[in-house]
DNA sequence: CAGCGCAAGGTTTTT
DNA sequence: CCTTGCGCTG
């Protein structure tokens, strides 16, 4: 976020004016003038660059072919972001831009950052960073920033993240007298998310979307989310990608600028786009000239799984109508996975109709290369315990954990492996969830923060202005606010004010006062003390960080510890604005790629991974499919829940196995579930069916589609709804194997293992990061009862510290101090 | 303002 | 069934 090109004036930031450019005399192809460029000094010598050798030639057709609109399909394991980087690499080896004049953009932080870093490896130190890599937020903050004044900003407007704009929402709401019980704010928040994917204003959005919420005052309430944002000098996510496409159209010269400046576009992801970013894209690629726009997308429309978000498969499979000409380039040539691996994901995706078609295939068969797996469990209970087997045999086999993942369709499936896996001792990390930043202390000490160095900021004010408690209720807060409102001032400034009248009681104005001088003080450190030091002491001033240091909550420490991390990652930034500026967009916490962990995630959270082992539990009707995505999306709901079945899939590089129960849990009560329609469209040649350990028969009674009663479905019969389903299940080399392995298993539960770790990557409640918990578990694995007793003291890491009054086996009860009655797994409590 | 009790809702997630 | 969030009360 911060390069050498954000300090340099607009029209001259360090890019060549066109007559200096490199190879950029008017005239004459890019090949021309790529050709006169590579017979300049430092290509002359090599007629091929070495980073091409290596590629494919698919790949380096995608390279190569620079000119024009090029769209390159790039299937799982394609080598997808090697074509990328070598491309931008190219294009500077050949001297047809600067690094900033390419555009390259990417969906996450993260792929921003692997781009960056293997350009880099790429051309070598050549390149000081690419200014204008990035996701389409940040660079859409980085456009507002420069030209915030034509989007009716100051350039250091905030930017909001979701619970701020449900906030916003929520007084929006009661203040136009409406029951925000009846229409929620966090539902009113959605909306205007989806109204700004779409890039509607509150003018143009339909008016049935308008009408439907709260009895017709829909856009009358946007309009004033919009409002209120101007006023607080805010912008949402959805703002960054809409006000710059506002701002394009409304000043064409500015767009002429950008559209100048950048001549190659690249983008990342292509079939995750929504309808904003393809309208911005768009307005850039044009080119001034009428020349056709050098813009590459790369995506995979296979793997398009955010439909539920906004993406638009369509813009991909339109490409070739937008960009009339574009060179259509595919990747299905596979380095990750297994012959059978591929072929049972083919033969699903298959299913689908929307799609441009692509059949992924690969080098390196071998008769040895197991088949994709198909396993059932009588419930989800069994299924984890099978599952924590196989990896535990796996792990004897000398596979490393760090090399298997659990790939669920829903979080709630997670549990269940985690319960499994603590009773085994076996370490795990769970990927996804609530972020870092996302969590309650971050979230205030960020509100200390953003007051501090945005005055104006109404928001993160009326956070924390009451935190930790220093009494001002809810009427003191209002008549601030108030105050605010009438005098058309920040909050902060109405307060200061506020403090010299005697309108407020004499309580509540002491405390008001306090609060004042320490902004006050505060704002005066701000040019010249460094920012973590401002921010320690704004946590210590401000009595929060002894707020939590006086919690005897069983998550205050953990809390305690992310504040300290907080202050580290504070200090590696010039400042306490820079680094405001980077976690609005930027905040993901690494793992510990030391300990060895099998990884648990769902499958959106999966995609782009890769793993040796993949486990896939859960393919049953109405898990997934998820009868959410049937009901809601119909057909096009399938084929999204296809896709996803094929990114689960292809994520796999040896071993892939599926597994599915006849019974679970939903909601608390007991479910007999159908085996997947998916399963069924797996081809017979690809796939095992692995193992049947209960007499139970019957999957399934016919009628795919939700009790039809009719046998079969649109895609024939299932082999799942015989009563006999698995031939000669008993007598199958999977089936001994299972046996053999299980006897295996058993016997080396002795003495092994000793305790496990936990990880949570970005994840709520969490421990510390890599903490372990010391469980009794040989004592637990040979059937003795827990070496607790009754009476002990103990800590858990969600419930805290409390007294066992129970056990049963491993099972105990524990009164809590603060959670009350609990039972728990002995695995997850320590001494005290 | 803290603590309790009750009601509702329980797919997927980034920025 | 189990968690979370809100509202009411002491």
């Amino acid at each position: 976020m911060s390069s050498p090109d954000d300090d340099i004036p607009f029209f001259d930031d360090g890019e060549p004016s066109p007559a200096t450019a490199p190879a950029a005399a008017s005239g004459g192809s890019i090949a021309a003038r790529a050709l006169a460029a590579s017979q300049s000094a430092r290509a002359a010598a090599q007629p091929r660059p070495n980073y091409l050798s290596g590629l494919n030639p698919e790949q380096a057709d995608a390279v190569e072919s620079i000119e024009g609109p090029v769209l390159v399909l790039a299937g799982a394991g394609t080598g997808k972001t090697r074509v990328l980087t070598t491309r931008i690499a190219h294009i500077l080896n050949l001297g047809l831009a600067y690094p900033s004049q390419i555009l390259s953009v990417t969906f996450t932080n993260k792929a921003a950052r692997e781009m960056k870093e293997r350009v880099g490896v790429l051309v070598g130190g050549a390149v000081e960073g690419m200014p204008w890599l990035g996701t389409f937020h940040s660079i859409g903050v980085k456009l507002l920033r420069r030209h915030a004044e034509l989007a009716g900003l100051r350039s250091d407007f905030t930017i909001l993240d979701t619970d701020d704009v449900v906030r916003l929402c929520k007084q929006l709401i009661q203040a136009e007298g409406i029951d925000d019980k009846r229409w929620p704010a966090r539902q009113f928040a959605q909306m205007i998310d989806g109204w700004k994917n779409k890039g509607l204003g509150p003018s143009e959005i339909p008016e049935g979307d308008s009408r439907g919420f709260a009895n017709g005052k829909g856009r009358a309430l946007y309009t004033a989310y919009q409002e209120r944002l101007q006023t607080l000098n805010a912008v949402d996510f959805g703002d960054l990608l809409c006000l710059p496409i506002r701002l394009f159209r409304a000043h064409p010269d500015v767009l002429k600028e950008y559209q100048q400046k950048f001549r190659f576009i690249l983008v990342d992801e292509y079939q995750d786009t929504n309808t904003a970013q393809y309208m911005w894209l768009r307005l850039l690629a044009q080119r001034p000239t009428g020349e056709r726009p050098n813009i590459c997308c790369v995506g995979d429309d296979d793997q398009s799984i955010y439909g539920w978000r906004g993406a638009e498969v369509e813009n991909i499979l339109r490409f070739e109508k937008d960009f009339p000409g574009a060179k259509v380039i595919r990747l299905e040539r596979n380095y990750r996975s297994t012959e059978h691996i591929l072929g049972a994901a083919g033969h699903l995706i298959a299913h689908n109709e929307g799609r441009l078609g692509k059949t992924l295939f690969t080098e390196q068969s071998d008769p040895d290369h197991e088949r994709v797996q198909v396993h059932a469990a009588w419930d989800s209970e069994e299924e984890a315990r099978a599952v924590g087997e196989e990896i535990e045999q796996a792990q004897h086999k000398g596979r490393k954990l760090n090399n298997m993942a659990i790939l669920v369709r829903a979080s709630f499936q997670m549990r269940e492996f985690e319960e499994r896996f603590v009773t085994l001792g076996l370490n795990y990390r769970v990927i996804g969830g609530p972020r870092f930043y996302e969590r309650l202390e971050i979230r205030d000490a960020m509100a200390f923060f953003r007051v501090v160095s945005q005055p104006a900021d109404d928001l993160a004010f009326e956070r924390i202005i009451n935190v930790p408690k220093r009494g001002l209720g809810e009427a003191a807060v209002r008549q601030v606010h108030d105050y605010a409102r009438a005098k058309g001032i920040p909050m902060l400034a109405a307060a200061r004010e506020l403090v010299l009248t005697d309108e407020l009681k004499a309580r509540p104005r002491k405390s008001l006062t306090d609060v004042v001088e320490m902004f006050n003080r505060w704002q005066g450190m701000l040019e010249n003390t460094p920012g973590h030091e401002l921010a320690e002491t704004i946590l210590e001033e401000s009595g929060y960080t002894e707020m939590w240091q006086n919690d005897r909550a069983a998550d205050a420490p953990t809390r305690l510890e992310n504040l300290k991390e907080l202050v580290e990652t504070i200090s590696g930034f010039e400042s306490l604005r820079a680094f405001l500026e980077h976690v609005s967009l930027v905040m993901d916490t690494d793992n510990n790629p030391d300990l060895d962990a099998v990884s648990i995630m769902t499958l959106h959270s999966a995609k782009g991974l890769e793993f040796e082992t993949i486990f896939l539990p859960g393919w049953e009707e109405g898990l997934f499919p998820h009868q959410r995505a049937l009901d809601e999306g119909g057909r096009s709901g399938l084929e999204e829940e296809r896709r996803l079945a094929y990114v689960g899939l292809t994520r796999a590089k040896l071993y892939c196995h599926i597994w599915f129960v006849s019974n679970r849990r939903i909601h608390g009560l007991w479910q007999s579930t159908l085996p997947s329609r998916f399963l069924d469209e797996l081809p017979e040649a690809h796939v095992e069916v692995a193992e049947i350990d209960t007499g139970y028969g019957g999957y399934g009674r016919g009628g795919r589609f939700g009790g039809g009663g009719q046998s079969g479905g649109p895609y024939g019969a299932s082999r799942f709804d015989k009563a006999e389903p698995f031939s000669g299940n008993y007598n199958t080399p999977g089936w001994k194997r299972a046996q053999a392995n299980k006897t295996d298993a058993a016997r080396d539960n002795w003495g092994t293992r000793s305790g496990h770790a936990v990880e949570r990557i970005a994840y709520g409640e969490s421990g510390p990061r890599g903490s372990t918990i010391e469980g009794e578990l040989v004592a637990k694995s040979t059937g003795t009862t827990s070496t607790y007793s009754v009476g002990d003291r103990v800590f858990h890491m969600k419930f805290g510290n409390g007294n066992i009054a129970a056990i049963d086996g491993n099972k105990l009860t524990i009164d809590f101090d603060k959670a009350g009655q609990k039972r728990v797994l002995d695995g997850f409590v320590s001494r005290v």
